[in-house]
DNA sequence: GACACCATATATCAAACTGATACTATACAT
DNA sequence: ATGTATAGTATCAGTTTGATATATGGTGTC
């Protein structure tokens, strides 16, 4: 299940150019797997030489060719075999938890700066995710509607737990501070 | 905040080998940061080039020298001007949410299999969690265990949200197979 | 005794992914 | 007039992933 095979599941929703499944990665998929255009041409690229997708050039004026892309038979095929896996990875890259690591080596307000962006970013998420309740919910396969509720509920305990742990992990940084002041300088 | 910089940040806890800074990767980072011997040791040379570590060989009997990294004075401040940053990340790539997407399009088994797996890795997670905070809580700095009571809020609230909605979602997928079987048959 | 497997330890490689940038054109706002 | 947004495709250097190679000794098991 790699940016290809997300894809490819995206195209079972209808056509799509790569402009439009970037918007699709951005907003609904956004919170669980990004890809960028460096990763999307290239996928449809591949599908489209192994079969997986056909492809339809669809001239405009002062713009470049809109590449029309939809999933084929032998693509379905291939998609099955890829849901049919039985132990998808959830995998997390957090720089904001490898810095917490080394909290007791910040400053108390480095600290708190970072903690309160990340409660922003958490908060943002939310909006998006009450956004898609309101208008997509109903008009999206049910799965979808599965991953905006773990969404949010992984960001909510998120939440809590930096407001329920933040300020205490700021205090114990501010009672070792003197000593890495003493290593800096 | 790369592996490069997760690596001069693990240094600052004592001299470790590449073999060493990968055992930390697995056991207390590997929740939120992982990292391979292919992105480790091509850092440690990055590190080691740019004199933000220094490098002592010592030979050994019978298994390659162990290379033994120290992190410098200039690495220090190297580390502290990535600490500094405000908005560390925080992403998640989830073939498993991603899977959940397209649950419409699988046999009902492979979905309850799908969620099933998932719930058990999150146990072996708990457990983790459970061992760390058993054995390592008092040696670490409190920014390890801020990071394990976030992993275990996580974790927790992923599997509360499976347990409360991934029959419902089993449910659905039954609902609509009989169109989807006509589809691929 | 043989065979498998794990720990120690480094290293490399193809494939994949990231994030930025380039190019073109229209439109709307400052 | 300048910046930003939308619509579109595309490439590229740097990074990461996951597997594999190499070498040896210990431990477990049939």
């Amino acid at each position: 299940m790699d940016v290809k095979t997300v894809c490819l599941g995206m195209l079972t929703d209808g056509e799509a150019s790569g402009y439009d499944l970037k918007k699709h990665f951005e907003s609904s998929f956004g919170h669980f797997f990004s890809a960028g255009y460096g990763s999307i041409y290239p996928a449809l690229a591949s599908l489209a030489e192994k079969n997986f997708v056909s492809c339809e050039c669809v001239p405009q004026e002062g713009k470049p060719d809109r590449k029309v892309y939809r999933i084929t038979e032998k693509g379905r095929e291939k998609l099955q075999a890829e849901l049919a896996k039985p132990n998808p990875s959830h995998r997390v890259r957090s720089e904001f938890l490898a810095t917490m690591c080394f909290a007791h080596l910040m400053e108390p307000e480095q600290l708190r700066t970072v903690l309160e962006n990340r409660i922003a970013e958490i908060e943002t998420y939310e909006e998006m995710f009450d956004e898609f309740e309101a208008t997509c919910m109903k008009s999206t396969p049910h799965g979808m509607g599965f991953t905006v509720g773990m969404g949010r509920a992984v960001m909510t305990a998120m939440k809590n737990y930096i407001e329920a742990h933040g300020d205490q992990l700021i205090e114990q940084t501010e009672v070792v501070e003197p000593l890495r002041k003493s290593v800096a300088s």
